[in-house]
DNA sequence: GAGTGGTCTAGACCACCTC
DNA sequence: AGGTGGTCTAGACCACTCG
């Protein structure tokens, strides 16, 4: 007769570990606090301290532990909910800098303008609880603030963050229709990573926002989110306080 | 691929690699191809198959490569733009089964109601393009429905996923307040996994939607999209089509 | 059976931090 | 100096898929 053997196969060793630490830090740590060393875990479970590092890795990219050289493996603390809306986003966003210059190929592309068109590129960090949980690339083509006068402050070159704050206030004097936007799942390359203060390779949410005005494409935003401290909010703000905090899996 | 340098520096090899790589599939593949395996790719560059597999891990947290066991590694097609909203969801969800227990502490709490209180838990998966992308648990408390007539098609007992139907029903038939959302990088466990039909520990965005009625908390739903095809969208659909990426070709 | 990716080991050295 | 996590090696065996 068939006997079917599903559960036959023994799940790995870093899987295993990965819920037993998890109940571990559930249950027995607190926020912040340190937990044994690598090597030390390594030989209280008897396994290779590579297979350990696997575990602790599934438990750092589900937010859970955070590492640091030099340090230890701490218990991480809860994710922060960071509201994604261009509403009470003016305060949360601090300008960096600013370049204009001709729109390369896929930027062109991806604006919907000619290749070579002149485009402002806004860049900006976001800080919350004191720290830099997000950074953005804001393309602007020239071409959206026509209709907008522009601002001159005076004779003298202005800095980077100067002119990345004179184009954001010709960008809040367009009307706009709307917003369209996308989330997905990303990795913080060389400069990205610098700004998260995180290694290069760190997971980020990807956010990239379309700005409509005039039925047209005016400006598109590029926002990275550091995912291991970072719980993007939507929508009506504040509808019910409670929130789920941990995954809620099926109580069957 | 070509076999190109390490430069003996400041970064990592495996996050060299992944450059390397990166422009490779970028440039020599086409989407669905094989590209060389593991120990011929170590070889090629040099080191140690680990290695290698760091880089190679990278690039399919990035949603640019498929792994898969016996066969080889692929390059991965684009993520496919998944509408998140409860406008044209009707068709994409397919309810699996449901589940009416009361609520244990933690679901009790995430719902705003008293632990123990009666509670269905909807089942869905999701199906974009032949392919399941993400699995749903939807938690309606009994007390939502009571405004609204039940349904009872027979005495027989109903199927699972009859059930999920009729709580389905009850539920549209409740005019919602609005939506919130919030999104996080999460990891499937097993079951999950399993509908995902992807290995335990698999990458997901964790979408967690509350739906008010009346003022109150009327439903939760905890999606789970694959984080490596999916790409999701909110607000207005089809404003402008978002999707710079590089030239896509496809293998015979 | 041959080839693939998945897991695991037992080391080694490095970069970073604190004392 | 001593401890921590980060990187890297050179193997080994397993689970899966295919011809």
């Amino acid at each position: 007769m068939g006997t079917a053997q599903l559960a036959a196969v023994p799940e790995p060793k870093y899987w295993h570990l990965r819920t037993v630490l998890l109940r571990a830090i559930d249950s027995e740590f607190a926020t912040g606090q340190v937990i044994p060393n690598e090597r030390e875990l390594s030989a209280r479970f008897g396994v290779a301290r590579a297979t350990l590092r696997q575990a602790l890795d599934q438990l750092e990219l589900e937010g859970r532990l955070v590492r640091r050289r030099g340090i230890g493996t701490l218990v991480a603390a809860p994710r922060v909910g960071v509201p994604v809306s261009r509403r009470e986003e003016g305060e949360a966003w601090q300008p960096v800098d600013c370049v204009t210059a001709p729109a390369a190929d896929k930027l062109a592309g991806a604006l919907g303008v000619p290749a070579g068109e002149l485009v402002h590129t806004v860049r900006r960090v976001r800080v919350e609880q004191g720290q830099t949980v997000a950074t953005e690339s804001l393309h602007v083509p020239d071409r959206s603030l026509e209709q907008v006068p522009e601002i001159r402050l005076s004779g003298a070159a202005l800095t980077g963050e100067e002119q990345a704050r004179a184009v954001l206030r010709r960008l809040e004097r367009l009307t706009m229709d709307g917003e369209s936007r996308a989330v997905e799942l990303g990795v913080a390359e060389a400069e990205e990573a610098a700004l998260l203060q995180r290694p290069p390779g760190t997971p980020v949410l990807v956010v990239t926002t379309q700005f409509a005005a005039g039925g047209r494409l005016a400006a598109l935003a590029v926002s990275t989110y550091r995912a291991d401290t970072c719980r993007l909010t939507f929508g009506e703000t504040g509808l019910v306080e409670v929130r789920p905090a941990a995954p809620v899996r099926t109580a069957s």
